[in-house]
DNA sequence: CTTACCATTGCAAAGGTTTGCGAAACTGTT
DNA sequence: AACAGTTTCGCAAACCTTTGCAATGGTAAG
């Protein structure tokens, strides 16, 4: 099947092409008869403008780019989807690039950026990425940036975020209130921000309470979360809660909890910080923080849009952190 | 900042436009010291090459696009994820595009691809689509399509499946092996083909034995199987094994037993048809026959290099599925 | 000194679209 | 019939890259 151009519409049309190109676009100067027959052509011959002219000729593009770690995972997955929906109803083609934690995979990942010319970049930073200049490359260009989840230190970058330290704070005071004395408390990757944030908020406010004693653990995957929980719960006395930073770790506790027959919430309770979909598959269901992916999702799309719009100083932006209240605590 | 291109960096170099160009790609006639001189500029200028230029002059795309109906969920991100590590580690753009299961979403989504001018194409068909008019296009356009998960019937279609009947006829025979007689069989949406298979086979397989009960049912997502799961249990006699036809329902199936406390693999046994995250969260694990996302999605991608390498007639291709022990069964 | 040849480099066209500006045709007015 | 004013349309340039072919300069051979 061969290409339908606009100089090939001309052609069959005996008019120029820019007539086509004005017809089409429904432009006062052409006239009714034939915008007509311009656009019945067009639709007999499943004409599709040819993007790559249009960008070429505009200098840019309704397209913008998201890296991730990995798109799998409930968490990011959430968030893409949502980034999806508005991109789509907003006319934006995204691209989605996997950086895999690894820093030099990120960086190649920002030369295709850069070479599609995209408008807008969301980007969850991977685990140790040190080296900003890449990114920094996009502020110089005026390509918006918009960092989520895992980002970088510092108020140069535009930012959302869960509300981190608010949700460990409550998660913190939902255990005192329940008058817990011996938590277990888990958190992820120790050089993360997100992860220290958490953890300072989560300690500052239990600190306040002279009677508790907590033990703090990090661990950067299921497996580490599985085995920490047994190390602790296979002693004959063992803590009467659990707080997990993230979905991940929640799983790994839950796997082990249930392995040990600890039954919830009568000989620890269990708190967490979520997206909101693992906790329901459990029974109880589990007493979460809600850090949703696809509310940060949502946020992060208007946020590019504003940046689009004119330009802004970067700002870090926070979605809300309800208690879902499950049987767990 | 200002765009850097070939022209750009001739002017400065007081070279032809062309001659950086074959400078950057290292072309023999171009002498050392000029190719050193060139490379060196662009690498301080930071030049990218503008890949709309690069299609519109080469009138291809190494762009491919895929289309599901959602990103969330773990079949699909993990689908999406192997595609997209392919992609990259090819040098292919993906963009991704959900349906949200809206055949006009689904359409709208086509014209996207058709405007990018794609190479090529995978696809996950909305639950409900009829019309594959708008897909017959891309055939015709010699753009390859991969269908995948929800595929279309007839033999005109590039399908890359999971072992479906395969792995339903493994399911039935472990439960007939393990001398289970009366098993509650849960199944996905009636009108899926998937669906129409998996039901098929285990039924085939099942019919063979004349001693076992099996009760059929359908649910379509994880609450429908949560609710059919209560039903059957809350009897006093209730099965002694569940068949789960996929994650989704396997959740469901596994939070209502759970909340009736009923003992697996004592009380009732479960075997699912999975993707093999969600089996090892629980305690025991489930057993399961593996119908692996990124697996598929590795596969769909090396057929995808097929067809464009060549001519070959549309074909279905199958992934094995091995079974997974747990201790569920 | 001419001729031939090689090593380098430049010219120009093409790919599809948009848009400022000029050209043509037509309308209606004096 | 001449003119101005509209309506409708076409020309050509620009966006950036690639590539066949021509052109330039130089060197060596005759």
């Amino acid at each position: 099947m061969e290409n339908i151009t606009l100089k090939r519409i001309s052609e069959v049309l005996n008019l120029s092409i820019s007539t086509v190109s004005r017809a089409l676009k429904n432009h006062p100067d052409i006239s009714v008869a034939t915008k007509k027959r311009v656009n019945e052509l067009a639709q007999s011959l499943d004409y599709e403008p040819n993007i790559n002219a249009i960008n070429l000729r505009a200098k840019k593009n309704r397209v913008l780019a998201l890296i991730v770690p990995t798109i799998a995972g409930f968490f990011y997955s959430s968030f893409i989807s949502a980034v999806e929906e508005e991109c789509r109803a907003n006319d934006y083609t995204l691209i989605i690039l996997q950086s895999g934690n690894d820093p030099e995979t990120e960086k190649n990942n920002l030369s295709v950026c850069r070479q599609n010319r995209i408008s807008g970049l969301f980007v969850c930073l991977s685990t140790n990425t040190e080296n900003m200049a890449a990114f920094d490359k996009f502020n110089d260009a005026d390509t918006p940036l918009i960092f989520f989840d895992k980002v970088p230190e510092g108020d140069a970058y535009n930012k959302v975020c869960v509300a981190d330290e608010e949700a460990a704070r409550i998660a913190a005071a939902l255990l005192i209130e329940k008058k817990k004395v011996n938590i277990l408390a888990l958190f992820g990757n120790k050089n993360l921000s997100i992860t220290k944030i958490r953890l300072k908020s989560f300690t500052d406010t239990i600190a306040q309470q002279k009677n508790i004693i907590t033990n703090f653990e990090h661990c950067s995957n299921f497996t580490e979360a599985k085995n920490i929980t047994i190390q602790y719960f296979s002693k004959k006395t063992f803590p009467d809660a659990v707080f997990c930073m993230s979905d991940e770790i929640l799983i790994g506790v839950m796997k082990s909890l249930q392995d040990l027959k600890i039954s919830i919430p009568e000989k620890t309770a269990v708190i967490a910080l979520s997206d909101g979909f693992w906790p329901q598959l459990y029974s109880p269901e589990i007493t979460y923080i809600e850090t949703s992916g696809y509310k940060l999702g949502k946020l992060a799309f208007i946020r590019m849009m504003n940046c689009m719009e004119g330009k802004t100083k970067p700002v870090e932006m926070f979605i809300n952190s309800p208690v879902i209240k499950g049987g767990s605590l």
